[in-house]
DNA sequence: TGACGTTTGAAACACTTGTTTCACTCGTTC
DNA sequence: GAACGAGTGAAACAAGTGTTTCAAACGTCA
């Protein structure tokens, strides 16, 4: 264990170059190919390291991925806090809001946080157990939020299973944009990255979802 | 090559029955696995045949994939054709019916196509070049047909790009329960899977997007 | 019966996978 | 200097990959 130069006596635990560059070649490589596909060699070449080191910093190759998958949850959490909706709050200002968070925080992933989609991408179609938790203690919040404001949003006689179905169609509206971004392109619409172009599709998306919402559930309102 | 006991002497070229079990054994596995992580040797086995009847039926492994995914891509299509909006056509009954045969395409999975939604999913994070291909041929009719109702349902005055994202948004609200049920599921919402349960999620979906369309754009009817 | 082309079976090919072993260097402490 | 633990390097492990080879079996036709 190497220590601070300036601090002798007191080896507090400093970050191992090895280490580190082993969880940013990782990260790369599980996010780009998955962890089942992913080579531990093909990490341990970027990363400059051997590949006994993946044995000696974190085990095996599973405990590597679940010490990415906390980094990149991490870096997915510095990006800011879900905007909760208060009862004297608007909800239409709400909705807005929760779509440019919820956007922003799929789109805007090149230096905030590189891995986190990508791996949930894999997760989705191929689950380890990190995506139960994944759902129960970030999924389950963003959705839960989105079925408040819905609530909110359309008359009460609205049953329960519609409002899930309407607030799934919310973020449905906004995942997509990243899940199936290699669609999307080939259909002559990228994805936006910019802060600037995200704005703008939130504000194309939450009006749409604002007046459907509005105007479901009353008869009067039938176009 | 063996030939019917009533057609000897027309050998018209009768379904191997090795060959029809390892395509067979083949869509399962690459559904399920995906391309690259999907194995010779196990396909082989489901299919109680020897390794080297792929060589011999289809030349390679990538061969063997291409000739699965012609026929995901044919039994998809046995499904009916896409219903295409006529001028005189109600938009609304227009926007309706592809929402139906659209989600049904989706979510009707098990008997008819049981390979194509996997795959596709597979496809959508580490393209091969059948991505390509099925954007040209499949996914961009569905999306242009999607922008020809969404023009008609909207003012003239809404721009181009915002066509686009409206139109991608109806294809969102549809894909997602397909592309993200993993997810959707460990959220309690379970995408549907029989054709009555699937009527109500489009009568849902589609007043939803009918609402939001009609008032998109119409400064009057800002709720 | 013998010859022919088609199809199969078992084995080996060369290669990659994750994991493990062990001698080795390095810095620190006694 | 000796002893110790942390960390690294090269090599080998057993298991798995797609592919290839080649002899054997098959039904068909002369």
């Amino acid at each position: 264990m190497h220590s601070d130069i300036t601090a002798k006596s007191q080896p507090e635990p400093q970050p191992d170059p090895t280490k580190d560059r082993l969880l940013v070649a990782a990260g790369d490589e599980f996010a780009h190919r998955g962890f089942h596909e992913a080579s531990v060699r093909a990490i341990c070449t970027a990363a400059g390291a051997n590949v006994s080191a993946v044995k000696y910093h974190f085990g095996s190759k599973e405990q590597l991925y679940q010490a990415v998958v906390g980094v990149a949850r991490e870096q997915m959490c510095g990006g800011g806090e879900l905007p909760l909706m208060n009862e004297r709050d608007d909800p239409r200002v709400a909705l807005r809001r929760w779509m440019s968070w919820f956007l922003n925080l799929l789109l805007v992933t090149e230096v905030e946080h590189p891995w986190i989609g990508e791996i949930l991408a894999h997760e989705m179609i191929r689950p380890t157990r990190f995506l139960d938790e994944f759902a129960e203690h970030t999924a389950k919040p963003i959705h839960e939020e989105g079925m408040r404001i819905v609530r909110r949003l359309v008359p009460p006689s609205v049953s329960e299973p519609e409002l899930n179905l309407l607030a799934v169609g919310l973020i449905s509206l906004c995942v997509t944009q990243k899940h199936s971004c290699q669609m999307l392109q080939r259909l002559g619409s990228p994805p936006p990255s910019t802060p600037e172009e995200i704005e703008i599709m939130v504000d194309t998306l939450s009006r749409f979802a604002l007046h459907g919402l509005h105007a479901y559930g009353r008869e009067g309102a039938k176009p």
